[in-house]
DNA sequence: ATTAGCACTCTATAATTTTGAGTGCTAATT
DNA sequence: AATTAGCACTCAAAATTATAGAGTGCTAAT
């Protein structure tokens, strides 16, 4: 701790006062509250003469001349990477987690954590879903409905069920139907789907006219399902959470980034980052790359099945969050959905 | 037109004139510019004794003293009711409509409507999910997965698909699976729900022990299925939109509106007051009965699946917006979806 | 019935002053 | 050499005052 090569121990706990103190209650921090607040028994002066030096090395910033000053993204950074003492939740905090989390449907579990993370945190929740790279046919079925439309039904990895309905030219038999199904399932159950895709597209012309379109239409299933569970989605919730904070005022910014929350790409894009990345991630301000996201920071962590990453979860909210509250939440968030993946 | 009870003719050309103009710069509109814009050779001072008597009657106010009038909820009514002269839709916008509509996949086209209606009005867009109120059981699937884990299929009202794993006790064979799907499916295929679940609760006791889960299974799934597609849901898309409108830059009442969508238990409320009503609906201000829907209107409108009402659209914006462009829109946009979703 | 004229009201905008928090620098202190 | 007291200075925010003009209501004339 002691061998930072920029700023030494003073300066650090100043900073780290000033980002404490800047959090809490979002004003620039004065000299005079600083010194006071460190509890290192020196005058303001000298003080400023520190602060002087930290805003040399561009850590934080004064708004004008005569205000206190403020972290900048540099300063935020040092802090988080280096000064955060990270406040324990209270273990009634993380049962109750848990047992929210347990008491949910497995169905809904992923939106009801983005919506737990918002809950308790303040802020916006985010969970990324996983996207498959492989997709395996478990089953196929095809059910008749009524005139010549037949319902589609593929069963992949092991749980995922994806229907469709589909148009024929004619009625098929219940008989024919289960033929197809059959003679699809025996053959490629269990296989990935774009093996398939080759199998089918080679036999397709020795296959019987009739069955072409019920074939083809396998084929075009299973690419949408690829093409579906290749862009993948998240879940966000809370959102109105961030009008609560005074840096969300500007109505133009806010709509900025709310439209970024219905597009998501953005957002995606960012925890998708964090999911090649291992453990927590933390995005401040600009880091993001993002203009929606100047003001905000984000928080992730991934979260997995097996031991294996299959997703990340998070939060947005202003820069000036409570990082010391946030990351704990977040981290434990992911250790429990984790978890109870797992523990199928 | 002319006999209305309560103001004349020349009453009503001005409240026109004033909503249209409030309408257009959301300025209280004051006399000089009334006699401009109304183009009846009137004085202002003539315009200000109408607009005295218009104020006794509660259809327009004035901020305070010195300022023009603005519409009145009331007045609102009267001119949406009475005054309005609807601006018919160019075809190309229309045949807009209908191409986008068209050509989304129909999974997608509820969403696909909503974002459109958002999209065209500048508003924020409603598609409300029909609710089924009876439930035909159509076909029943059981699916063995890995590890005492099974895959439940049901396919209710021709199309819909519901799935959910389960736990048993033991291993059943897909040949033991498929006696049950047969016999249920022999037993129950195109009966409603509520019957099934009396006839199986009934024979529950003479059913082998084995089958005991799997039959149960069924039953509450049934009941699940009831549960949730009784609880109908809408679809919501731009309501960033509605950030763009002055009369929303109070952040409370913004947070509060937003609040309300991510709930939608209240606009679900509001559509389902217009599901039950024929035509088109328009609920101005405080006329829906929630105060974070004060400062807006919503504008409704059915959808049909072969002459059947079974959902509702429409979109919501500030009270300020312009009716005749906007009702058209709902308007068309339900009738293409309608005959979308019938031409199946 | 309509309108011109006029006094009056009230907001919005701009201009001005006041206040106080906070700084940077210098000189004194430890 | 590091710290600090002291002081002049800066600047934003709040309070105050002034100004402009949009619009009204009323009255008397048309």
């Amino acid at each position: 701790m002691s061998n930072d090569p920029i700023i030494n121990d003073r300066a650090r706990t100043l900073l780290k006062t000033l980002v404490e103190r800047y959090i809490l209650d979002g004003q620039p921090v004065g000299s005079r509250t600083l010194a006071r607040d460190s509890g290192m028994n020196l005058s303001p002066a000298t003080i400023r003469n520190v602060m002087a030096d930290l805003e040399d090395l561009g850590l934080v910033a004064s708004p004008h001349t005569s205000a206190g000053r403020i972290p900048t993204v540099q300063g935020y950074r040092l802090f988080v990477d280096r000064l955060l003492t990270i406040k324990p939740l209270r273990s009634s905090v993380v049962d109750q987690l848990k047992l929210k989390l347990d008491t949910t449907e497995r169905q809904k579990v992923i939106g009801s954590a983005s919506s737990l993370l918002s809950e308790v945190t303040n802020l916006a929740g985010l969970v990324m879903l996983p996207r498959r790279d492989t997709v395996i046919l478990q089953h196929i079925e095809f059910l008749p409905l009524t005139s010549n439309r037949i319902l589609v039904i593929l069963v992949v990895n092991d749980q995922e069920v994806q229907n469709r309905i589909i148009h024929t030219n004619r009625q098929f038999s219940t008989e024919e139907l289960h033929q197809v199904a059959n003679y699809l399932n025996a053959e490629f159950a269990g296989k990935e789907l774009s093996s398939i895709r080759q199998h089918i597209v080679n036999s397709l012309e020795q296959a019987r006219d009739d069955m072409h379109t019920l074939m083809q239409t396998a084929v075009e299933m299973a690419d949408q399902i690829v093409a579906t569970s290749q862009s993948d989605d998240c879940v966000i919730a809370g959102e109105s959470n961030l009008m609560h904070y005074a840096e969300m005022a500007d109505m133009d910014k806010l709509r900025q980034l709310f439209e970024a929350f219905s597009t998501k790409r953005d957002i995606l894009h960012i925890l998708d980052h964090s999911i090649h990345a291992e453990g927590m991630q933390i995005f401040i301000g600009e880091e993001s790359g993002y203009s929606a996201f100047g003001e905000c920071s984000v928080v992730t962590a991934p979260y997995k099945v097996e031991d294996q990453v299959v997703g990340v979860l998070g939060v947005i909210g202003p820069t000036r969050m409570a990082y010391d509250r946030v990351i704990p939440v977040v981290d434990v968030t992911a250790k429990i959905l984790s978890s109870l993946l797992s523990s199928d």
